[in-house]
DNA sequence: AAGTCACTCAACCGCAGGACG
DNA sequence: GCGTCCTGCGGTTGAGTGACT
């Protein structure tokens, strides 16, 4: 036996706010404040479901809302936060003030989503999809002939792809063509960007977004190495062979010929945000990983270790985005 | 001018988790 | 421990609107 409704569905208003409905919220809550939602319908005189009032009044009515369009700033935040910890669109709010997770989401479906994808870029992966295809070309035997026709047609006019109106990512593009889920791969950490693994970072910068301009991705290219403009020339630049654990993998299956343009070995860049706090320390375990790239131990012990590490090294992670 | 299409965004839905008795 | 209620969250829907043919 389910859960009740919380309403008497048959009985509710439902669709667009009025004025007036707005009105009776407002003064209801300025005379009483919020809380216990269930019963501020009937309190204020309203024929709305509760968790309809308390929606309209955490996404319109609260009076600290901004309602004016979103500023490069806080785009490039949100593109920023997404690349760590994905759809979590309540945490990303919370980073800009007077926006609700409902504001970031559309404007992240509808706009920066779709901006990502006309540069090239995976909204999900947040990495060319010239590499993402290379990458599934890797692991699924390096047939994908096609990958280079597709990331033209991604790059050039996603709108006109009826796969990726549907899907949105490179990667859901594979899994729906392919039928194939190759889930320890497309959940990992490494590539789903944890913020645990986040100081190896594709600098795929904002910068370049929100100025309108491509990326330094090539969709020819699959060995993707893509460097920070501002980054002194001189310092030397961490690396992260990660594909070297996927090879080591036993779970996904190894392939032949992954040499020449079919080899990913990517170079990870130093993220900025991580400069700024603990230069030295992530400049180290960069460094560490950067050397070795062993591929002798499995992907996944190597990535439980890597948090361990960054974890006990980095422990505003788990305060940053309420883990 | 009328019809169609694409896009935006407010609102809805179902689920999960916490609080409480 | 269990059931109920409330709240919060992310995914999805659909009405409204402007652009295009």
């Amino acid at each position: 036996m389910g859960r009740p409704p919380c309403c008497d569905k048959s009985n509710v208003k439902k669709g667009l706010w009025t004025a007036e409905e707005d009105a009776k919220i407002l003064a209801y809550v300025a005379i009483h404040g919020v809380g216990n939602w269930s019963l501020i319908p009937k309190k204020a005189g309203l024929n709305r479901c509760g968790k309809s009032c308390r929606l309209r009044w955490t996404n319109y009515l609260r009076p600290d809302l901004k309602h004016d369009s979103f500023s490069p700033q806080e785009e490039e935040l949100i593109i920023h936060c997404h690349r760590i910890i994905g759809s979590r669109w309540s945490s990303i709010a919370q980073k800009l003030p007077g926006r609700t997770d409902n504001d970031v989401k559309n404007h992240w479906n509808t706009k920066l989503k779709k901006r990502l994808m006309k540069m090239g870029i995976d909204p999900v992966t947040h990495k060319p999809v010239s590499q993402v295809l290379s990458e599934f070309r890797n692991i699924s035997g390096g047939h994908g002939n096609s990958s280079e026709t597709f990331v033209r047609n991604f790059k050039t006019e996603p709108s006109n792809n009826s796969i990726l109106t549907q899907s949105n990512s490179a990667w859901e593009m594979i899994r729906n063509t392919t039928g194939h889920h190759h889930e320890s791969y497309y959940n990992s950490p490494m590539i789903f960007t944890n913020p645990t693994s986040s100081p190896f970072h594709f600098s795929n910068d904002s910068v370049h977004l929100l100025n309108g301009t491509t990326s330094s991705c090539s969709s020819s290219s699959s060995s993707a190495s893509i460097t920070q403009p501002n980054q002194d020339p001189q310092a030397p630049v961490p690396t992260f062979c990660w594909s070297d654990y996927l090879l080591s993998d036993p779970v996904i299956p190894q392939t032949q010929g992954v040499g020449s343009s079919a080899t990913s070995s990517i170079t990870f860049t130093h993220n900025e945000n991580f400069n700024s706090q603990t230069d030295s320390n992530s400049q180290k375990t960069a460094s560490n990983s950067s050397g070795t790239c062993h591929s002798t131990s499995s992907f996944v012990d190597e990535i439980l270790d890597k948090d361990q590490e960054m974890l006990s090294q980095f422990p505003q992670l788990l305060t940053d985005f309420d883990y």
